[in-house]
DNA sequence: ACTCTATCACTCAAAAAGGGGGATTTTTGA
DNA sequence: TCAAAAATCCCCCTTTTTGAGTGATAGAGT
C-alpha cells in the first residue's frame, strides 16, 4: 500500500466550502490526489485532457452547463475515466438520465463525507457505488405490478409487441395461430381500454405491467 | 433500543451450515429474531403465512421450487415482507428477473456475513441493499452505447418506434412531415442494416443505442 | 468544397392493424 | 365436481401502415 500510485481525482462542484473540504479530505489520504477541483464545467472542460484524472466528482446542481450535461462531453474527452455524480435532490429522472449517459456512481451529498473515498476506490475497482436512496430508486424502477390486470399469455403476448413484433412473427414465434395473437391483443386492449398498440404499451409500463 | 420489538426474519436456505449460520448470527443481535429457518421452499409456504415475517432471506440456488419462482408465491401470500436474495452466482438475467418479481435487495453470499444484519435493517427501512457486484450489474444496464451510429434525431425517432408509434404519430408530435419521419427510419435500417422495425429495435437494444 | 444531417416529395404493393361477430378446448380454483 | 377463466382458433371487413425505390434541398460543421 506504501509505494503505490494515488489514485487521480478532480471535482467540479460550485460549493466552495463543499469543494475545499472534499479536497482535503482526500487529500489527507495518501492513496489518493485531487489533481484539480473546478467550480464550474467550462472551466473543467479546459483542463481535464491534461488533467487525466480516473476518478471525477461531478456535482450535478451548476450554474452554466449542468452536471448532467457535462457527462458526455467529459466522456468524449475522457472515455475511461469513472464519473460519480453528486447531488442534493434524488429526482428520479436525473438518477437514470445521468446514469444512462454514463456515470459510475451516484451519490447524494448528504452521505457520510467518509464515504467518498470508499466510493473513488469502489468505482476503481470497477464497482457502482450508490446513495442507498439513489439504489432503492434504481431497484424500484424494476419492480413489476403484482396486480396487472392482465393473464400470463396476454403478458407475454403484449412484451412481444412492445418489442416492435407484428402479430404474425408472435404467432410463429410462440406456435399459435394469428387468430389466437389477434383474440389476446383485443382482450388485451379491451382491459386497458385502449384502441392502438401505442396507447396499450404505454399505459402497460405506466403501471409497469410489462 | 432497549424494548423495541426485534425484527422478525425468516430464512430459506438449502444448505445446513449456512442456515444454522445465518441464524445463529441473527438471534445474536436481540433487534433481529429469526422465527424459523426453511430448507426448502415447499416447507416454507406451508409456514409463513402464520410467521409473517418482515424480512425473508431467499436462497436462490435451492432444489424444487428454485427461489425465483417462489418469489411470487410468497408476495402473493405476504405482499408487504421484504425480501432480500441471497446466492453464490451473479448472473445478469437471474438478477433482473428476481428484481422484476419484487425482490428488495439482492445479496451474494461471499459477502461479508455481518452485513447481512446491515442489509436486514436497511430493507424494513425501505432501502435496497445490494452487493458491490451486483450493483455494478443493475448500473450498466442503464448505460447507453456512447458509440451509436445513429444520429440524436435518428435515435429519437426510433426511441418512438419502440414505443409503438406509428410513423404519422410521430410526424405529428415532432411537428415533422411524415415523409421525413419515413426518410429518417429508412436511414436508420440501412446504418443498422435491418429490414424491419422489429429488427431495428432489436438491434439497437442490443446495442444499446436507445 | 465537401460531407453529414435534417427536411420534404411521389409511387407502389404487401403487410399489418383494428374492430365486428363468433366457437371450442383446456386449465384452474372454489 | 362444476363453473369460470384462460387459451385457442375461425370467419368477416376496412383502414392504416410499412418498407422499398428514387429522388431533391437547405443548413451546419470540418
Amino acid at each position: 500500500m506504501e509505494n503505490k500510485e494515488p489514485i487521480t481525482v478532480v471535482i467540479i462542484e460550485d460549493d466552495e466550502t463543499i469543494r475545499t473540504g472534499y479536497t482535503y479530505l482526500i487529500n489527507a489520504n495518501k492513496n489518493y490526489k485531487v489533481l484539480n477541483a473546478y467550480s464550474s464545467v467550462e472551466d473543467a472542460l479546459t483542463h481535464l485532457a491534461e488533467d487525466k484524472p480516473q476518478v471525477i466528482l461531478l456535482d450535478i446542481e451548476l450554474p452554466g452547463i449542468k452536471g448532467i450535461d457535462a457527462l458526455p462531453k467529459i466522456k468524449t474527452i475522457l472515455p475511461k475515466t469513472h464519473i460519480i455524480m453528486l447531488t442534493v435532490y434524488d429526482s428520479e429522472e436525473t438518477v437514470f438520465e445521468a446514469l444512462t449517459k454514463g456515470a459510475a456512481g451516484y451519490l447524494t451529498k448528504s452521505n457520510n463525507t467518509e464515504k467518498i473515498i470508499d466510493a473513488i476506490q469502489e468505482v476503481v475497482d470497477g464497482g457502482a457505488p450508490m446513495s442507498t436512496n439513489i439504489a432503492k430508486i434504481v431497484i424500484r424502477s424494476f419492480h413489476k405490478n403484482q396486480n396487472s390486470p392482465l393473464t400470463k399469455r396476454e403478458t407475454e403476448i403484449l412484451e412481444q409487441v412492445a418489442n416492435g413484433k407484428s402479430r404474425s412473427k408472435i404467432a410463429k414465434q410462440m406456435f399459435i395461430d394469428l387468430e389466437t395473437v389477434k383474440s389476446h391483443i383485443k382482450n388485451i386492449y379491451v382491459k386497458l381500454n385502449v384502441h392502438s398498440r401505442e396507447d396499450a404499451i404505454k399505459e402497460a409500463k405506466n403501471n409497469k405491467y410489462i
